[in-house]
DNA sequence: CTTAAAACTAAACGATTGTTTAGTATTCTT
DNA sequence: AAGAATACTAAACAATCGTTTAGTTTTAAG
């Protein structure tokens, strides 16, 4: 029947992606998302619907990229220390020249008021239930079998993660690593 | 001569820092800001110069505001204990009604990319880091002259502090106060 | 080939952005 | 009371926002 896509759908969220983790959801306009995807308007919105979708997508595509050093801590057979490792593979994974570029759903968590988006809202809070429910397992392994123990001290690490992402974009290197350090000195 | 201004330029100011505050800085509109202000988009040229200029005014407003809970973390002559109240009093100061507001510097510090507006930028920096200094300051008093030990507690603190603001807007009250007892059980 | 469905281009949509301008109302000084 | 300087109202500005629409090109099935 009729012509096909000429562009690959995977390939250019990634670059709208990367768009909206440089620059945050209200800034990133269609105009620009036009250009850095490489693809009309008119095939964004047929694609994706509208630019929520677009984002939502968006943040599909940041989980799998994510999921690399995700899996690699979930892989790992230590425990505390694996976390440790986790917070260091974030900063190189958000790494954009001397700042970095933070995390698209604590970016996103920061800009977005109360009023914003119910599914990006919703979107933000299953993730981080998620990466805490991770931390959590992870915990359990160095930790004798105490429900509540555990569960502050997830708490602890995603708060702290959220400092991490903020951190990583306006501090530099060693102070964000000192960071690290510290958050760990008491686990 | 002719007729004095009807509106207080640090009340409308204020009610402007609010908005900004619960909104960010690009999602508040002149039209949201005429309203709120409660006077004309004339006036506020007039007074304000433009967007940048009310913003910047409202960055002073919350630094005076701010300074309440600054300036009792001065005058307290414990140290530690001091700066964990501060983090505590810093609760109470952004809360809104479940959920935090965070803080201003925060919020922009996070929302804003590295193509800001390099006034904004400036500000967010010297503020960032006046705040450190205090939190040296404090550190002084329960830690021997230790210089490179306070300049590196004092980065972990003030990033622990972006972390407390981030948080405040999106966990609720008993996991936030989990974070800080478990901030300062290593310091 | 013909044809019809889908992908494309490009222009325009109304709404809203931050900012300015023209015209009117007010008030203090002389 | 007259005059002049400033504060005000309200409308319009160009530019951009997210979104849609009309028209053309491509392509694969009949």
């Amino acid at each position: 029947m009729p012509r096909s896509k000429q562009y690959n759908e995977q390939e250019v969220i990634e670059k709208a992606m990367n768009l909206f983790w440089r620059n945050g959801y209200e800034t990133t306009s269609m105009q620009m998302l036009e250009k850095e995807m490489g693809i009309n308007k008119f095939s964004i919105y047929a694609s994706f619907g509208n630019k929520n979708g677009v984002f939502l997508e968006s943040i599909k595509c940041y989980k799998l990229r994510l999921a690399q050093i995700i899996n690699k801590l979930k892989a790992t057979s230590k425990g505390v220390a694996g976390l440790k490792q986790y917070f260091y593979d974030f900063i190189e994974f958000s790494k954009e020249k001397e700042r970095g570029k933070g995390c698209l759903i604590v970016n996103t968590a920061n800009e977005l008021g109360e009023d914003a988006n119910p599914k990006i809202q919703a979107e933000l809070m299953k993730f981080t239930a998620e990466v805490k429910e991770i931390f959590a397992n992870k915990l359990n392994r160095d930790i004798p079998d105490n429900a509540s123990l555990i569960e502050q001290q997830a708490d602890y690490l995603i708060i702290s993660m959220f400092g991490l992402a903020s951190a990583s974009r306006m501090f530099n290197k060693s102070q964000v690593e000192n960071y690290i350090e510290n958050i760990f000195k008491n686990l």
